[in-house]
DNA sequence: CTGAAAGCGCTAACAA
DNA sequence: TTGTTAGCGCTTTCAG
């Protein structure tokens, strides 16, 4: 902080000879100050390079005007895309972002929420990590009596505002679309059930088979934290099996990299063998070879939206309403990892 | 901030019957207080959920505690990892970290200043964008009497602490490594030379042509800002010469990935027709195929030495004193896009 | 239209 | 060992 004194309201009242209230109102454009005292007081606040503390300001005003946000991982394009939208849209309404990010750890979750709140933010931005099942560090958001909103990973405990994608859908898409490649052996290497746009990745997974008339093997079925060492992992595990499955959806696109390389050193053909699809559209997955279809989430469409949220409820401060869903439409990408014709 | 108020520590002297500035002391275990007082004060503390309100303590002492981190671009791997070492470093000193991204914009590294600035940050570790040239910002930096710390892009007119690794040796590294593959005509698509780093690595590889006895030919040496999508613009460019280079060496991974779209793109074999050498070793660069040739440039270690170089700077206060200079030694690493023997 | 005064929550001289 | 007091920089009633 300033070692050369910033100049402060009442050095401009001084050199006016007028009080720091007055200067203070000027600033502000109090209706009841007149337009030869604001006009002076712009000016020679101009002049002597003025910049109000904010800190003063919100400790009166008891509001930062910062917001918080917390992603599992800032390197994810997917995560990355989601913060710099939000930073947009809130920075138009003169707030201040500070992002945060989890690492995909409980731990560092709680330490997160708690530097943001020390810092008296007026309302926090998240997204689960994967790690997380113990839900308390949350509600302290809550006893805090300022807003959270949840995006992309939510948790159905947790009756907050969120944005996010059909995930139930987005499943079904990629299921249409594999039967279509004739595959009947579909595995779903999927993330935590405990998160709930996993959960529903895996309903919408057995309800489509169910559908295509596939049966739901439980061998097939593998669960996660969708790392790349995990994919790996999971390829490794269901090549092992007696009968391999002809197709694998991934809940991610790091798990669906990881059961890539496998197949590839396996000399398994993609996707004449086995076809692959992953989940989120990160930039990697087009440059591979082969390419891998995925389902685009709309990144900036769901930072934009959370952002609303966030401004929507900071202005009712009306925490005690229902809170909002609202669900995107997946896309999916179809790239070489899936298209056999 | 809180609808709910918070407790104070005046709360907590109501509670005992004491003084708040006894609390005060108490909690920050001031000597001069009985330990009796201190026990008391702190159980009701955490009895009632104290937590101190940092605006309050910031504006007291006039120090946030907070410091701003600038990066041209928090997607790529270099920086994110950057950060996640500045981030840890800091906190364990008690710092709360502010991340923002200047998306290779001059416009927006001003904004982005003036709102750490304005947040009152106690210091600001950066990166300079693709797109500044004019300093004057990061002169109210200094104005406002706190430390600056650059990493990896610095600027020679700013004298002020930077870690980064040596480019010059990087160059000779690379183009060593070339001409052991028996390339005679390698191109270099640099970064816009204003920037140090790009300037040093520009150095770097005329002098080591020399060293190597190979002509500086002007018509191999492009500049841009480093992007994939320049990284095609420039190749496309290189492939017109009637003298084809053997080899290119690129400033960056993103433009060495658009160089090699372009290369495959025109069924020109890599590395036995040209060979390719990126330039901070990001993930993908293992991932494409073939996976690229790209300098290490120890991000890691940056992140950490830019924190230390910032604590070291704050603890002294003294903004007067020479500039310290870290110089990093860089790797490179031997990919199939420029092995050939 | 402007001024006086109180206070946001905390700390740090100085007193007692 | 504890209390008193002033003040960080700003906003905001309430008077004038």
């Amino acid at each position: 902080m300033a070692n050369k004194k910033n100049t402060t309201i009442k050095d401009i009242a001084n050199v006016l000879g007028i009080t720091p209230s007055a200067v203070s109102k000027a600033l502000s454009d109090h209706p009841r100050i007149s337009v030869k005292t604001k006009e002076a007081v712009r000016e020679t606040a101009k002049k002597m390079d003025y910049r109000p503390n904010r800190l003063a300001v919100s400790l009166r005003k008891g509001k930062s005007n910062l917001v918080g946000v917390i992603v599992p991982r800032a390197k994810s394009n997917f995560f990355s895309s989601i913060v710099e939208n939000i930073e947009k849209s809130l920075n138009q309404e003169g707030y201040n972002v500070i992002i945060t990010q989890s690492n995909e750890s409980y731990k560092k979750e709680c330490s997160n929420i708690d530097a943001l709140l020390q810092i008296q933010v007026d309302g926090i931005i998240a997204s689960i990590s994967n790690d997380t099942t113990d839900l308390n560090h949350y509600k302290k958001i809550e006893q805090n009596g300022i807003p959270l909103i949840m995006f992309d990973r939510g948790m159905k405990e947790l009756e907050v505002d969120s944005v996010g994608i059909n995930d139930y859908l987005s499943s079904h898409l990629v299921i249409e679309h594999l039967t279509k490649q004739s595959c009947k052996r579909i595995a779903h290497i999927g993330g935590y059930s405990h998160i709930r746009i996993y959960k529903n990745r895996l309903k919408g997974y057995k309800n489509a088979l169910k559908k295509y008339n596939l049966p739901i093997l439980e061998e097939l079925i593998l669960e996660g934290d969708l790392t790349k060492q995990d994919g790996r992992k999971k390829m490794t595990q269901l090549l092992k099996l007696t009968k391999r499955p002809d197709a694998v959806y991934a809940s991610g696109d790091y798990a669906a990299l990881g059961a890539l390389q496998v197949l590839l050193e396996n000399n398994i053909r993609v996707p004449e063998d086995i076809a692959l699809v992953g989940f989120s559209n990160e930039p990697f997955t087009s440059l591979v070879t082969p390419s891998i279809t995925t389902v685009n989430q709309h990144s900036e469409k769901i930072g934009q939206i959370a952002a609303e949220l966030f401004l929507k409820k900071n202005l009712k401060s009306d925490l005690e309403k229902a809170p909002e869903y609202v669900v995107l439409e997946p896309e999916l990408i179809i790239r070489e990892s899936s298209k056999r014709q």
